[in-house]
DNA sequence: CCTGCCCCATA
DNA sequence: GTATGGGGCAGGA
């Protein structure tokens, strides 16, 4: 089959018109191991995944080239292996590779599979003794470069760039992504000239390249762009400034060299076979068929057979030994699947199913709730999980049925299977359903085949209810409101919903059921939840779609492996909310959940969906002033410390000051090394240093641009057009949001170059912001907590309240008050929120601990009821292990009493800060809920859009503004009524313009 | 590729 | 001194 050894003529050699592919076979092996599905078998149980991949590719590249457009086709073509680990690098450098893993069990029999697809198919497999695939590469490359051939490399790994040039291009087709000059810089920090020099430096790990201690990539970039190249880099090493760089280059400089020999590529092996060799043959349809019908590819069977000719009925699958491979034992894996089911026998936990979701069934009695959680705690450990028994539902009729089941039982445990975390983006790719413990099914609607998917998706998978149809008969149950919906998490799939049209309700949601009841003791998710309530460790995401790289989306995951995955996600939410609902009664945190959490999962939902509008190139022009702006603040930077490094590198910016300027540093952070902080390079430019002072500048801007200006415009949903951020509504033990991905909780506002980045939030065209935020509610929180009559009357009569507690500590009138005087004040009472200690206060200003101690003093006699209101909660979470805010919300420190005394004094002062906190976001949080009907109710159309903790922002068409704003600072002002009666007044100030920046 | 660390943006 | 999320770097799988 390989037709190198016909030699009577030798071929022409290659021209400009010509193409050569070179295939690395030996990492795609590998990477499509782990890109593709976990289990991808044959009939018989043979892992033939990675084979499948390869094929599919060796195809596409063959009939096509790069690109479907004509003329790309390869003149020239080979694939390339390794022959065995012991290669010339081994004997320069024996760890070199010595601690590659063995291949995973299911992966040894395709290596052979492999090659002999690639004979299969016409196409050249070359190997050779004492040589890596990579150095074969190189030479072929070369040689057909220099006869002026076009060349193609087609692998992933990092250790061919060095090649790419005018003629060697290189493409990955595992990440379908072509490997030009940028793509190197990108990752090297330098050309494809100089990736061997930076190699030699950094070093891998991976393959036990040594390259030099302490120094990765980036900085290796930096000295190679500096001296040139690695020689020259060590002929000059006495001059590095950083000491321990200096001595590790001088140290190591024989192991660099060592390690450049290892990276770089040989590009002049002998090699056996001629370049000119690699012409490309025609494919033989029938062996190529044979074998791909041995595989069990049918769609590719039947695209090979298409093309070529051949009939598929009329061949016979190939047949070939394969090394490492025997049929699986069949007994042994069905005694396997008998023992599982011999726990499937699950005793009918509620015989009234129906009776579980009605409230009639908590009984009302606080000793009864107890003994029914109690008893629901027992069950939910004794009752086990059988994935076997869970339904997959194909057909219109069984999803009817499940649908009647879960109405008459008058509950449901509900989730949803999709492509992406993003519900804004994501598609729906199935849903499952739990009645009771134990019965759940799943139902797949939009899988698809996962055979095609190196190069292009495959066709829905047959089997599954069209989506449509699907919808029309989950949305009655799913809106039903005699029937309870239970989720883990819900406010993901009510968004998920409500794009395809459904408003889920009425509903629980297990996550924030957990949250009511346990916030501080552990996470919500449901993994843990199942762990902790359950005994149970349910299939991990991990398992069924891969991680890191090669995880696939949902679509592609099996329906077998699915619909285990996926029902015991329902049925596990069933048997957390069987454990935790009956709690709420018992441990009397109802109102909290049913006030402060439930309502939440549509109003965030609403406000997620809405997200705002970013002017994008606004953020594009700011990005380029900020790399400007850091360009001249560099050169300063590496003219002051005369050297250049890497200035967003704290560890070697710390030696720079403290090693090599000898400035008075001091502080080191906790492992050790010394810090940068602000508060320390602020105190080195108060001695008078300038270099310190130019480093705060540098990293003002590199934080606004890599953080905010280049991140941003990544998270612009391409069909709204708009930033969609994710509330978390149980990530915090206080009971605040959280905001992530983006999160818009903290876009900067505090300087000028960062409200630039506020000025890019904007209204569309014809609508105006509104930013509504709380003026000192935390305070006033604590006026009324504290119970504290000065802070009270200030807040009443609308006085300074930071010039108010000067003037009450220092005894001076507020009038004409020394600014400097004011800002103690208000340092000591943000000091009280966060449970104040007079190293902290000390701190933030600038003061000795001493004096900060005299302040705190002062202050606590002037306002006696502080210090009883926090001793009296360091009483209390000692005491009961959680304090409240004065919703009711608990927040939990099981640790509190630990024996560490430093500890300890952490856990008291989150204690005292988190009823304030707390009791702020719970204020929050009623006005969140109640504003949309609000507004609606009034006849305003604004749109609640972000929460920033103290702050809401809205949307609304220019000529709403003023029906608006009342409406919104009536709600916010007036939250705690009528459940509570503040002795403070709440004030709210409120503004509409064009962006953020303005409006706030 | 993942994790810990450091630093920093907000309230 | 409280509460978060996230970016860049370096080291170890």
């Amino acid at each position: 089959m390989i037709r190198a050894m016909s030699n009577d003529a030798s071929p022409p050699a290659l021209t400009a018109d010509d193409h050569l592919i070179l295939v690395d076979g030996s990492t795609f092996i590998f990477r499509a191991y782990h890109a593709l599905p976990p289990l991808t078998r044959k009939s018989d149980g043979l892992p033939v995944g990675a084979v499948s991949g390869f094929c599919n590719m060796l195809w596409k590249l063959l009939t096509e080239g790069l690109t479907p457009e004509k003329g790309d086709e390869p003149t020239h073509f080979a694939v390339i292996f390794d022959h065995s680990s012991k290669t010339f690098r081994s004997d320069i450098y024996p760890a070199y590779k010595a601690q590659r893993p063995e291949p995973p069990e299911d992966l040894i029999p395709q290596f052979g599979l492999i090659r002999t697809a690639t004979r299969a198919f016409n196409v050249a497999c070359i190997e050779q003794e004492g040589f890596e695939a990579d150095d074969l590469i190189a030479t072929y490359a070369r040689q057909a470069a220099e006869m002026g051939a076009r060349v193609t490399i087609v692998s992933g790994d990092k250790d061919l760039m060095q090649l790419i040039g005018p003629r060697v291009g290189m493409i990955d087709t595992m990440k379908n992504k072509i490997i030009g000059e940028p793509e190197v810089f990108e990752k090297f920090g330098v050309g494809p000239d100089k990736v061997i020099e930076v190699q030699s430096l950094a070093g891998d790990s991976v393959d036990n390249v040594p390259g030099v201690p302490g120094i990765g990539l980036k900085t290796a970039a930096q000295l190679i762009l500096e001296f040139g190249d690695l020689e020259t880099l060590l002929a000059n090493a006495h001059t590095i400034k950083q000491t321990k760089r200096r001595e590790n280059l001088i140290e190591f400089a024989e192991q660099a060299r060592i390690s450049k020999q290892l990276v770089t590529l040989k590009t002049d092996v002998p090699v056996l076979i001629p370049v000119t060799d690699l012409a490309v043959e025609p494919v033989n349809g029938p062996q190529a068929v044979g074998f791909l019908k041995a595989m069990q590819f049918t769609t590719l069977t039947r695209r090979v057979a298409d093309a070529t000719g051949a009939e598929v009925a009329n061949i016979e699958p190939s047949e070939f030994e394969i090394a490492g491979w025997h049929t699986p034992d069949a007994k042994g894996r069905q005694m396997e699947r008998g023992d599982a089911a011999a726990s499937v026998d699950l005793p009918d936990a509620s015989a009234s199913p129906r009776s579980t979701a009605t409230p009639a069934d908590v009984p009302a009695g606080l000793m009864t709730a107890r003994a029914l959680a109690e008893a629901r705690q027992d069950e939910a450990r004794s009752l086990k999980i059988d994935h076997a028994a869970y339904e997959t539902v194909r057909d219109l009729d069984r999803l009817k049925a499940w649908v009647a089941e879960a109405t008459e039982a008058g509950l449901v445990a509900f989730d949803t299977e999709t492509t992406s975390l993003d519900a804004m983006q994501a598609n729906l790719v199935g849903v499952s359903l739990a009645t009771r413990p134990g019965r759940a099914c799943y139902v797949p609607l939009g899988h698809v085949d996962g055979e095609g998917d190196l190069l292009g998706g495959g066709g829905l998978v047959p089997g599954q209810i069209p989506l449509r149809e699907a919808l029309d008969v989950l949305k009655p149950l799913l809106e039903d409101a005699g029937v309870l919906k239970i989720g883990q998490n819900l406010k993901y799939d009510y968004l998920l919903m409500l794009r395809y049209g459904v408003a889920i309700g009425p509903l629980d949601d297990t996550m924030l059921l957990s949250y009511a009841l346990d916030a501080g003791k552990g996470g919500n998710g449901m993994d843990e939840l199942s762990e902790r309530w359950l005994g149970h460790a349910p299939i991990s995401f991990k398992d069924v779609a891969g991680s890191g790289k090669s995880m696939i989306t949902f679509d592609k995951v099996a329906i077998d492996k699915a619909t285990a995955y996926a029902a015991e996600d329902a049925d596990v939410t069933l048997r957390l909310w069987r454990v935790l609902k009956p709690r709420l009664a018992s441990e009397a945190m109802t109102t909290v959940y049913e006030t402060l959490e439930r309502p939440m999962v549509p109003v965030l939902a609403r406000m997620e969906r809405r997200g705002i509008s970013i002017d994008r190139q606004m953020l594009s022009r700011l990005s380029g002033d900020f790399a400007q702006g850091m360009a001249a603040v560099e050169a300063d930077i590496y003219a002051l410390a005369g050297e250049t490094f890497n200035i967003g590198s704290p560890k070697q910016l710390g030696d720079i000051l403290f090693g090599k300027m000898g400035l008075p540093g001091g502080k080191k952070t906790k492992t050790g090394a010394w810090s940068t902080s602000v508060s320390v390079l602020d105190d080195l430019a108060a001695e008078g240093h300038e270099l310190p002072v130019r480093i705060v500048e540098w990293r003002q801007l590199a934080k606004l641009k890599s953080t905010y200006t280049d991140a941003l415009p990544g998270f612009i949903n391409p069909e709204t057009r708009r930033v969609h951020t994710s509330y978390s509504l149980a990530a915090t033990t206080t009971g605040r949001l959280s905001s992530s991905e983006p999160n818009l909780q903290n876009i900067p506002v505090r300087t000028e170059a960062g409200r630039k980045i506020r000025k890019a939030f904007v209204a569309d065209k014809g609508r105006k912001l509104i930013s509504a935020d709380y003026s000192q509610i935390e305070l006033r929180v604590l006026a009324h907590i504290a119970d504290i009559p000065q802070l009270k009357t200030a807040f009443a009569d609308g006085l300074d309240i930071h010039a108010m507690t000067a003037s009450e500590m220092f005894g001076v009138p507020v009038k004409d008050m020394d600014p400097m005087v004011r800002r103690r004040a208000k340092a000591i009472n943000f000091g009280i929120i966060y449970g104040i200690s007079a190293f902290g206060l000390a701190a933030q200003l600038g003061i000795s601990r001493g004096e900060a101690g005299d302040y705190i003093k002062m202050y606590f006699q002037r306002f006696p009821g502080i210090r009883d209101y926090m001793e009296a909660v360091k009483r209390e979470v000692h005491d009961k292990g959680y304090v409240t805010t004065i919703f009711g919300r608990k927040a939990h420190y099981p640790d509190v009493n630990t024996s560490n005394p430093s500890m300890r004094a952490f856990f008291e002062r989150a204690a005292i800060n988190a009823p304030i906190q707390g009791s702020a976001a719970d204020i929050l949080r009623r006005a969140m809920v109640r504003m949309e009907g609000a507004l609606a109710a009034a006849g305003s159309t604004a749109e609640m859009l972000l929460q920033v903790h103290d702050e809401l922002i809205f949307e609304v068409a220019e000529d709403g503004v003023d029906r608006a704003i009342p409406v919104i600072r009536q709600v916010m002002e007036t939250a705690c009524e009528p459940s509570l009666r503040l002795t403070v007044p709440l004030q709210v100030d409120a503004r509409a313009a064009d962006t953020w920046d303005e409006a706030h």
